[in-house]
DNA sequence: CACCGTAGCGAAAACGTTGTAGTGTTGAAA
DNA sequence: TTTCAACACTACAACGTTTTCGCTACGGTG
């Protein structure tokens, strides 16, 4: 076994000091040109390669940004991460990726954990569980630090950061107002429980769309759902009896259950309604019909996220100016909408 | 803003010893019970918490463990890295994630810059560019360095060290077996080209269960697929020209695709020939038929590949026998297939 | 009074690196 | 002959932690 060669046994085994390996590597003018090309050459010969933790003591910065999100079995929240390492990547980061489950005790205990010492920075999506507790005193906490922090897509007023989201409400309503444009008034809506802020926040682009166009809101076309593993009765019920003629769902996975249950019930999207979804996710693209949906381009985000990050990270006057970025979406129209 | 205390600062605070800091927080009895206390007070008030680079440093251990993967907006490797999270998590061990984008190049940087000191050991998928290349120097070096590395799914015979992979080859026989037993004969398969390890095994499985049978293997069924992005002309001529009643897809994306461009020639799935496809997706779940597929389990996988590498790293004594975990599949029946 | 055990604390080394501040030698200018 | 700059190199501190070893003072024992 070869272990890694350090500075110190360059020096022994060359008989200098640790400091002239250090400068020889580092081409200091202070090395005579024989003493750094011996030293060089030993270096090379042994595959010496700094040790990244000592840099990283030394120099208070360790290049790795945080990222901490709810879960990554999630394409949206992967396409995030693909963004957020394409930049850093490009700029010698590294990503530590944590995942909260959507427990607010996760969230706490990785951040704290990460906070000391591991990373420069985070990027980070709300659990559900602290979007519920509106407590966010740990990201507080490491803001105070000087510990720069990016949150994106679910995010909150209540921290002040840069942030990095789409405008869920504009998307929904751009949406409905596709569906009115094209003559549907009886709009279904699939959506979440509030206190996930952007299915609140497409909620209310929802009815803002409805009350603009002056279409009487019909809270039995709402349905809002907890849990997505026990939600068909609810949304059958939707389809079985209630008359609609488009469905918006704030997500994908709402979207193509309720296709799928519409057939079992013998009715067939767009024929029998259209259909609009959230997340412009690998399920829209290759469920049959295909779907519509706003597309959050999350590689965007994730890009954008990382950029602000390192930024910050990279200017030392730092200053408190935080702006939040809207990454703009976009409807794509798929098989699910009659044209 | 409040920086991170150290030992140091509360040491000069409290007119002490560092060493006299550092053994009041580690309850020791060398202290007395007074100054214990009041320590303990301080750093609790000023909320002290030991940096991990240091102790990185000290303990040359930094309770990380380094993913190396070739991308991660693809439903199995999120899966396999949720595993990995789980299992790294339980113990105390956070997770860096880097991707390889398929490039050779990258995963050799990436594991390069994690092998000085980031990490304690490895787990990871290979690249396309490296499986085509048989290049496996950079994996051989941080193994030789003593750095316990994990291989899934695409691995090599080329290193030793620990693996976890599923049985293509039986996996997929077994697919085709369940064909068999339904007289299926004319079986189609949509494979990758030979240098992807798994679809070599894949294409094997198929192959030999064919043979098993005394079922003459037709060329013109096997469409063998370099490029997912432009593809369907050559799925379309098979639809189209060949006759078949079966089809196997080695993994979701070439089923889904199959089935679309099927439909678009007017032929229906599984009416006109049965589908199975492999990894367990999203998409394989939510398409329109919902899709047969052999189940990776790639939580499994992860959670396997991370306890052997934890395994690892916690006996000091380090034996050279390397092990292979085979990870059970799963032929999931859906409604791509006729009962 | 000499010796010893011990409670309570501190000094210092170590992990690997970098940069600043020396140190000693040489050769040339004054 | 002295002075001084240039050269080539080394020592050391620092980052934050842990741990071993050593030190001091005090009380008890013979």
């Amino acid at each position: 076994m070869r272990k890694k060669v350090t500075l110190k046994q360059i020096a022994k085994e060359l008989d200098v000091s640790i400091s002239t390996v250090s400068k020889s590597l580092k081409d200091s003018h202070e090395i005579s040109e024989d003493t750094r090309q011996k030293v060089q050459a030993f270096a090379k010969l042994y595959n010496y390669k700094p040790n990244n933790i000592a840099l990283s003591l030394k120099n208070k910065k360790t290049k790795t940004i945080g990222i901490i999100i709810p879960e990554i079995v999630h394409h949206f929240f992967a396409t995030v991460i693909s963004g957020i390492e394409q930049v850093a990547n490009e700029n010698g980061y590294n990503v530590i990726v944590c995942l909260s489950d959507e427990s607010f005790d996760k969230e706490v205990i990785n951040m704290e954990l990460l906070a000391n010492g591991s990373t420069d920075g985070f990027i980070l999506s709300l659990s559900k569980e602290t979007q519920q507790k509106k407590d966010f005193h740990h990201i507080q906490e490491i803001i105070s630090q000087g510990m720069p922090v990016v949150m994106f897509d679910r995010v909150t007023n209540d921290v002040f950061c840069d942030k990095v989201i789409i405008d869920d409400q504009q998307a929904a309503y751009d949406a409905i107002q596709f569906f009115i444009c094209r003559g549907f008034k009886k709009i279904a809506l699939l959506t979440t429980v509030d206190y996930v802020s952007v299915g609140k926040l497409r909620t209310d682009g929802y009815l803002k769309a409805l009350r603009d166009n002056g279409i009487e809101i019909n809270e039995d076309l709402i349905v809002k759902i907890e849990d997505i593993d026990n939600c068909s009765n609810k949304i059958e019920s939707l389809i079985k009896n209630q008359e609609f003629d488009a469905l918006f769902a704030v997500n994908e996975l709402f979207a193509v259950t309720a296709i799928k249950l519409a057939n079992k019930q013998g009715k067939k999207v767009p024929d029998d309604f259209s259909v609009i979804g959230f997340t412009d996710g690998i399920i829209s693209q290759f469920s049959t019909p295909s779907i519509s949906t706003v597309s959050q381009n999350g590689i965007k985000m994730g890009r954008k996220a990382a950029k602000m990050l390192i930024d910050r990270l990279e200017k030392e006057e730092e200053d408190e100016l935080y702006t939040t970025e809207i990454i703009e979406t976009e409807l794509v129209l798929r098989e699910s909408t009659t044209t």
